[in-house]
RNA sequence: GCGGGGGUGUCCGAGUCUGGUCAAAGGAGACAGGCUUAGGACCUGUUGCCGUAGGGCUGCGUGGGUUCAAAUCCCAUCCCCCGCACCA
């Protein structure tokens, strides 16, 4: 492990020192732009983090050793709320955060001070995380790094959004968020207590008249209102008789101010008890029909307006508060009812239900055996009442004009027909309420006016993203849909707040852009980023004329370098450094972003570059799990990165959370398998040593001639493996090439190393095929693994860095189909061998292999040829074998059994063997015989079927198939 | 609800696109043996059921179908996970 840790040192500073990372314009050379969403620095990044940014990293490493000029840079994003948060809750000394500050991020506590500064916060994990990407071996060209709140980066997305403007994707109105009045804010899923996101819904409020009185009932089913029976009023809590706009309503206390955040004027004339409403009656605007307004326990205050309309027939907990009241004859006395008129109640059916009966509601509450209106089955009840009818509920003849329709349907139009009657409104409010904020405040429903959207839902911007998708290369491909899906789904999205750090929005600088709109387009940015701040231009100079040019070759260069008093040669130096890099060619994330970042990325750029300019790839991972449970802050199992680092080395943490899963997947890390990767490594290294170690005297040019079968076939696998991890990482399935680069090479190199383990006399070919095999091994491993195969690459005596070493070619002439048939013949036979061995379960001393005889290949032949042509006929076949075979007996047979066989043998297989027209099978065994034995603990002798003499008392030799020797045991 | 991904042996997890070499890679665990003062590490073997000759049976969520042949293709069905924003 500490010898892990100097490689790793070591090979860093190499690297730095000789600027191998930095990537300059190269005309004579390919280049390849590889970005990773950049970090927020709020916390430290977590091994959770390094799955994305190591895949990035491996991506950019393969690259460059297939030739290509490759671009990697890093940069932050202080853009937004959470550090400001953060900042604010350590002021307030919140135990928690402070926990976790200092336990698990290892903040020193003097520096926990200065941390009510959120930009020292910021920069603090800024550069912790910088040196975590450092020190697990990321090869960022670091010239080019910034933070989204310096002052070039503003005016680049001031560019951004005039642009955006321009082109008509911004719009500005009206929307709803949830909200906490305490700290006057928007609230996301982050900032409330349990990560609850706060789901909006909109009532219904359905006004019924008392005099000049509206009583504004909330619904979330209007269709509904033409079973109301009755309303439900809370008798303890209390209701205000309020102006409301223009008209006077009774609602809780508590709606009052949610009211009011939805730019209702309220005024409040008045407070009392529900209790005073109950027993009074109200007139429907629907049918002029009088109800009564009853007591109802389960009438919540804080929700909608606290007014509830009863539709017994329809749902549950009407249903049940109904039956309830009608048995509490003393309570109904208290409020001066006549029992016998609440008992005419009667619930009123106006949906039909397949399945159900007149009172859907009733069914189910008596399937559910509730009898208590605040029985929390009730809303079980609720949900299923709810859902049947929606998707097969039909309105009865009683709902008039909306009579057949669906109550899908119906609820749409009654609510629109109500709402232009003015007989009813809508109101916003929390569905999965209550929410709390973290600062323990109920979260409500705020419309915030005037608030700047980006139109991510015109119809020509779609097809123009639709069009790029297509273009693009999406890996993993499963997830092309999803992002199919999402483009359509996208609509106007909120682009700025008024809270965070930040761009200002360059028209009303009130507002700030938050950090999903500042972070789309950015990877062009990195193209110049360096010339800016090495040439000390000033922010004000960088107008958007000179962006129009840089980035749209708009205007003319002199006249927009003059006008601002710029250098042209730098002008023309960024200009031609954005070209050069861009289009993007493949754009890194954790497939949580598809749904805002990705394809907000499409979006813009679609929006501001020409097509030619347009991103070409973007590669989506999955998460990274810790023993089975998501790695995150909240469930308190994260490993912070540099912790990681430390306790197992960053090649070890590289292979961990790239080798467990595939794109798609989530990956598991845990100590096991970090510390299996290191095993792994260090073996590799005592590989190497040993190596190194046999010394060759001569030198090493060796003549094919000089390879045996098994060399050839070591080699031959080799070219294959290189075949396959070559593929594997081309499609970014860095899994499959882990394994098949280090544990399926390595399968071959035991077999390998078996089969040699006794040929003392020609130890420098082994030398020979071994260090072929470990120096193709470790150039793969390179992109994955970069430190230690640096150093290995350094033992073996090559020459300059691993990390810019070409990837390995197949050779194809290497590709021995005969070496690798003979030793499957090998694998087969010796399995078939230990198999007899294990049944009998004796202990043999002598074993007799008998091979096919000549006639035998030949009809086997013929018959692999003819399946390839088409069919086999077995009368064909059998004739073909009687001018070759001796007993028609034994030649009927026989074939009856190739034509069996040879329909399982893959296409792949046939041909194979037919081109390299079989094997010389007593050779292959009889020159195996020494290993057999060893493997076998006896002694072997090979016959061919026929030979004379031949030594077979259990008559066996007959049963040899080609590729399947008979054997004998005893 | 909508959209996406997925259900494989004791467990994890390949294989599915391109049907046959698949009782199904590779791990882990368990068992036996070697090494060792002992433990760990390491190495060898076994690990669905039956079988004294390389075989047979059952088997890849469930139920059907196509095919000489299905984990793999088609249809239906059940279950699990993730996302649905104004927030990084």
């Amino acid at each position: 492990m500490e010898f892990l840790k100097k490689i790793e040192e070591k090979w860093q500073k190499r690297w730095e020192e000789a600027k191998i990372f930095e990537a300059d314009p190269n005309p004579e050379k390919p280049k390849y732009f590889i970005t990773v969403a950049y970090p927020y620095p709020n916390s430290p990044q977590h091994i959770g983090h390094a799955r994305t940014y190591t895949l990035a990293d491996v991506h950019a490493r393969y690259m460059r050793m297939r030739g290509y000029n490759v671009l990697l840079p890093m940069a932050f994003h202080y853009t937004g709320t959470p550090v400001l948060a953060m900042s604010k809750r350590l002021a307030e000394n919140d135990e928690e955060l402070i926990n976790d500050f200092v336990n698990v991020y290892k903040v020193p506590k003097e520096k926990l001070k200065e941390f009510t500064d959120p930009l020292i916060m910021a920069r603090y994990f800024h550069e912790e995380i910088k040196e975590g990407m450092r020190k697990i071996g990321y090869s960022i060209d670091w010239r080019r790094e910034f933070t989204t709140i310096d002052s070039y980066y503003n005016r680049f997305i001031e560019w951004q959004f005039n642009k955006l403007r321009q082109k008509g994707y911004i719009t500005c109105g009206s929307h709803p968020v949830g909200w906490c009045l305490k700290d006057g804010n928007p609230v996301g899923q982050h900032d409330t207590i349990g990560d609850v996101e706060p789901e909006i819904g909109e009532f219904i409020l359905i006004k019924f008249k008392q005099g000049k009185t509206i009583f504004p009932t909330a619904t979330l089913r209007p269709e509904t209102v033409f079973g109301v029976t009755n309303l439900w009023v809370n008798p303890q809590a209390r209701y205000v008789k309020a102006k409301v706009d223009n008209e006077e309503w009774i609602i809780s206390q508590e709606s009052t101010e949610k009211l009011l955040n939805q730019n209702r004027k309220v005024q409040v004339l008045e407070t009392f008890l529900g209790k005073r409403l109950i027993g009074t009656f109200v007139e429907s605007l629907v049918n002029q029909a009088k109800i009564v307004i009853l007591p109802a326990d389960f009438v919540d205050p804080k929700n909608a307006t606290g007014i509830v309309m009863s539709v017994p027939g329809h749902a549950p907990y009407d249903y049940v508060a109904l039956e309830n009241i009608k048995k509490e004859h003393e309570k109904l006395k208290e409020y001066g009812f006549k029992p016998e008129k609440i008992e005419q109640i009667k619930p009123i059916s106006l949906i039909a239900v397949p399945g159900y009966s007149d009172i859907p509601a009733a069914d189910v509450v008596k399937k559910m055996k509730i009898t208590e209106q605040l029985d929390p089955k009730l809303e079980d009840a609720t949900k299923e009442v709810y859902r049947q009818e929606f998707h097969n509920g039909k309105m009865k003849t009683n709902t008039g004009k909306y009579y057949g329709m669906s109550v899908a349907q119906a609820r749409e139009e009654v609510k629109q027909d109500l709402v232009a009657e003015g007989k009813a409104t809508t109101m916003y409010e929390l569905v999965n309420r209550p929410v709390k904020c973290r600062c323990g405040e109920e979260c409500i429903v705020k419309i915030l006016q005037d608030q700047w959207f980006i139109d991510y839902g015109k119809p020509e911007w779609k097809t123009l993203a639709h069009k790029c998708l297509n273009k693009m290369e999406i890996l993993p491909e499963e997830l092309r849909t999803e992002f199919e899906y999402v483009i359509d789904w996208l609509h106007e999205k909120a682009c700025a707040r008024k809270s965070g750090m930040g761009t200002k929005l360059p028209w009303d600088k009130e507002w700030i852009i938050e950090s999903l709109s500042d972070s789309t387009i950015y990877m062009a940015y990195y193209t110049i980023a360096r010339h800016l701040k090495k040439c000390q231009i000033r922010p004000e100079q960088m107008t958007d004329e000179v962006f129009d040019y840089i980035f749209l070759g708009e205007g003319n260069i002199y006249k927009v370098a003059e006008k601002v008093d710029l250098n042209t040669e730098i002008l023309e130096r960024m200009r031609q450094e954005f070209l050069y890099f861009y289009p993007l060619d493949s754009r890194h994330s954790g497939r949580d972003l598809i749904h805002n970042h990705l394809t907000f990325m499409i979006f813009n750029h679609i929006a501001i570059f020409p097509e030619k300019l347009w991103p070409r790839q973007i590669v989506t991972n999955g998460s990274v799990m810790m023993e089975g449970v998501k790695m995150s802050k909240s469930f308190g199992n994260i490993i912070p990165l540099q912790e990681g680092l430390e306790k197992f080395g960053a090649d070890p943490v590289r292979l961990s959370v790239l080798s467990t899963a595939e794109l798609l997947q989530d990956a598991e890390f845990n100590p096991h398998i970090a510390k299996s990767m290191i095993d792994k490594l260090e073996k590799l290294y005592r590989f190497a040593i040993q190596i190194t170690k046999i010394r060759n005297k001569e030198n090493e040019k060796r003549q094919v001639e000089a390879f045996d079968l098994v060399d050839k076939w070591m080699l031959s696998r080799l070219q294959r493996r290189i075949t396959d991890a070559t593929e594997a990482m081309e499609k970014m399935s860095v899994r499959k090439a882990i394994h098949c680069i280090l544990y399926e090479l390595d399968q071959d190199l035991r077999w390998y190393q078996k089969r040699t383990a006794r040929k003392h006399k020609k130890d420098s070919v082994k030398k020979d095929v071994l260090r072929q095999v470990l120096e193709t091994q470790i150039l793969m491993l390179a992109p994955v693994a970069p430190h230690i195969c640096e150093e290995i690459w350094e033992i073996i005596g090559k020459k300059g860095f691993i990390s810019i070493s070409p990837w390995p070619k197949p050779n194809l002439e290497k590709i021995d189909i005969k070496a690798e048939e003979s030793e499957e013949l090998l694998i087969n036979l010796l399995e078939d061998t230990e198999n007899i061995i294990k049944v009998t379960k004796t202990k043999p001393r002598k074993i007799f292999f008998y091979v096919a005889s000549a006639w035998k290949w030949k009809v086997y032949l013929k018959a692999l040829e003819k399946s390839m042509q088409g069919k086999i006929e077995l009368k064909e076949l059998i004739q073909n074998a009687l001018k070759v075979g001796r007993k028609p007996k034994e030649v009927v047979k026989f074939a009856k059994k190739v034509i069996e066989q040879i329909k399982t043998i893959p296409e792949k297989k046939k041909r194979n063997l037919i081109k390299i027209r079989g094997v010389d099978e007593r050779k292959i065994i009889g020159d195996a015989k020494e290993f057999l034995r060893g493997r076998l603990q006896a002694d072997i002798t090979v016959y061919v079927e026929r030979d004379r003499g031949i030594y077979d008392p259990k008559r066996k030799a007959a049963m040899a198939m080609p590729l399947r020797p008979a054997i004998y045991i005893e």
